[in-house]
DNA sequence: TTTAGGG
DNA sequence: CCCTAAA
């Protein structure tokens, strides 16, 4: 059996505030201390012999950690909920995540083993594990430690707590999900939907809570009913005060995602609020010609033969014949896999100037030097080295991995105060990381894993806790990733809140308020799911509402969302319709901020609006 | 730069 | 998702 504990590092301290440094946190030798966000995970194990910790442990951790941080952030900001807090935070510091009773059972029982080993991919850390007793039972202890000052996180929420009773519009009945009446194989698919990747946990209840807090963004899953509605935990056991508690300190609670959003993203655009404004009113004195222009938009536009694109192939074609270096990591994954890939010379350890991080791996009791990144895999649960040698016909197995990795070159260099940015703009527990788990060092002998505590881990892509996607790396902030990322359900219900609240269309003010801390989805990621899901709300006939629809057991789109995404969709296309109601609609709205086109549904927005405004307050 | 739309 | 054209 083994313990998660977490070496950390930091010289700054910069997590001393989660209490992160007590009795059952190792301090990592001072050696480590210099790069601000290097901190090392470790496990424990019965012998005390320490064993690194995957990547996924080590992201996971690091992305509980600032949400940790930040919630005692906001704890300082609205004061309002103290009081429940301190009561509920362990000891340590540390939300009792899961993770106690993960560990308590599988020491239990071998048959539990599956078990543990998702736990491992979950990961949270354990650090409120006391030292010697475990035996947490798995009864509702779990829960009961968490704040409930996060449950609600989808700020400005149509149907945030405040305006519950006055909402007069179709948000009320939508977007509820309940998970209670799923099967293990439902939660599972929900589970996927949700983070991204499977899992293998037959524990129901597990399931519930894991994808409940998913869904909140939160880790407040006391109940023992999960009916999520509108990204909150909705209790039909109200055995619990801390819903009355969210309820009384009323509005402010509910922001509390568009705080983390813009505490995360106040240093890189801490200028949001008054962009903001600004936005806002111009839109407002651009709203006529907004809709004019929208007219002129139907008609489809016709477009050129673009070559461009078959060039750029080709030419990235040539290049990897000829050795030039690529700098995308397009062609390294597992895209392609043809075995010049695998046969490049390893030697690329800058890449267009960019110092590429490098950690120690250890191999067959040799060390070398790899870089850090792009051990991960995005979107695929990660299983073992047979499950990885499929992807190579040649059989090169082991070695081909080695070189693979060789040259898998992030690039993503960012100096430490970028860095500590990235860090600061993490959120999103949820997604844990993927890990490309070649290492079949994880199953040589435990020996040889001693040389990995050396393991130096830098925050590849520093993005939102997980950026484990190949991305290419724009000089100036820019990160822009490559190739698929799945969307989870939360992400969809924010991007419907957003859509709903903004307007399809105004994706990037979307981009910028609902999802600052998604910083992996650009306005045109916004734009292209939204299609997508009009797609999809269309196209599924309204009869099978109420449950996911089960068909493409890959997309549990809940129908409930559907749904809204449908009449979101016509109540805009209403709204765009021809002016002869316009008289009405700007009266409507009067004084409104949005442009008119969006302007149906006016309680909605208001509502919104509002929010929009205590936000600003806040701030 | 952002949005719309095709692929 | 990616890419481009148009605005």
């Amino acid at each position: 059996m083994e313990k998660v504990v977490e070496a950390e590092g930091s010289d700054e301290g910069k997590f001393e505030e989660t209490g992160l440094e007590t009795s059952n946190f190792v301090l990592s030798s001072p050696k480590n201390v210099t790069d601000p966000v290097v901190y090392k995970l470790v496990r424990v194990d019965g012998n005390g012999r320490l064993v690194p910790a995957t990547d996924d442990e080590l992201m996971e951790v690091e992305g509980l950690l600032e949400n940790e941080k930040r919630e005692t952030h906001i704890v300082a900001d609205t004061g309002q909920a103290l009081g429940c807090i301190s009561n509920e935070v362990s000891p340590s510091g540390m939300p009792q995540l899961e993770s106690s009773e993960g560990l308590s059972q599988s020491e239990n029982t071998e048959a539990d083993t599956e078990k543990l080993s998702a736990y491992l991919e979950e990961t949270v850390p354990s650090g409120a594990k006391s030292s010697s007793d475990d035996h947490v039972t798995q009864s509702g202890r779990v829960g009961e430690c968490l704040k409930p000052l996060d449950g609600p996180l989808e700020g400005g929420s149509s149907t945030s707590t405040g305006c519950i009773s006055s909402k007069p519009d179709f948000s009320k009945l939508k977007g509820e999900i309940c998970l209670d009446n799923l099967s293990i194989k439902e939660l599972h698919e929900v589970f996927k939907a949700t983070f991204g990747r499977d899992t293998t946990v037959k524990d129901k209840l597990w399931l519930k809570r894991r994808i409940a807090m998913g869904l909140t963004n939160s880790c407040d899953v006391s109940a023992t009913t999960f009916v999520i509605k509108d990204n909150k935990l909705v209790k039909k056991d109200n055995e619990d005060g801390f819903n009355n508690v969210n309820l009384g300190a009323g509005k402010e609670v509910e922001y509390n995602e568009d705080l983390l959003n813009n505490l995360s993203s106040q240093i890189d655009d801490h200028q949001t609020t008054s962009e903001v404004r600004l936005g806002n009113n111009v839109v407002e004195n651009n709203f006529a010609s907004e809709d004019l222009a929208a007219d002129q938009r139907a008609a489809k536009r016709v477009r050129k033969p673009t070559k461009r694109y078959i060039e750029e192939l080709s030419e990235a074609e040539s290049k990897e014949y000829s050795g030039r270096s690529i700098a995308s990591t397009k062609s390294i994954g597992f895209r392609p896999l043809s075995s010049k890939a695998h046969a490049r010379p390893a030697r690329n350890v800058s890449l267009e100037g960019r110092t590429v991080i490098t950690r120690l791996d250890s191999l067959g009791g040799f060390g070398i030097q790899v870089p850090c990144v792009y051990r991960i895999r995005r979107s695929r649960p990660r299983k073992n080295v047979t499950a990885l040698l499929k992807f190579h016909p040649s059989g090169m197995g082991m070695t081909a991995t080695i070189i693979k990795k060789g040259f898998d070159v992030h690039g993503s260099q960012m100096d430490n105060g970028s860095m500590n940015k990235v860090l600061e703009a993490k959120s999103t527990p949820e997604q844990a990381p993927e890990q490309f788990v070649a290492e079949s060092k994880k199953e040589t002998t435990p020996t040889d894993m001693g040389q990995n505590m050396g393991l130096k881990y830098v925050d590849p892509s520093g993005d939102t806790s997980d950026d484990n996607v190949v991305t290419v790396p724009t000089e100036k902030g820019g990160i822009r990733r490559k190739h698929h990322r799945a969307w989870t359900l939360s992400e969809v219900m924010k991007l419907v809140e957003g859509v709903s609240k903004y307007g399809a269309g105004r994706w990037s003010e979307i981009k910028r308020l609902a999802f600052a801390s998604y910083s992996y989805r650009t306005s045109v990621d916004l734009k292209d799911k939204w299609r997508n899901l009009l797609k999809a709300s269309f196209a599924q006939t309204p009869t099978d509402k109420g449950a996911n629809s089960r068909k493409h057991p890959s997309m549990p789109i809940p129908a409930s969302i559907l749904l809204r995404v449908r009449e979101l969709a016509e109540m805009q296309a209403q709204a765009s319709l021809p002016n002869l109601s316009t008289g009405k609609l700007s009266a409507c709205g009067g004084g409104s901020e949005w442009p008119f086109k969006y302007k149906l549904g006016t309680c909605d927005l208001t509502c919104s609006a509002d929010s929009q405004s205590s936000r600003f307050q806040m701030l």
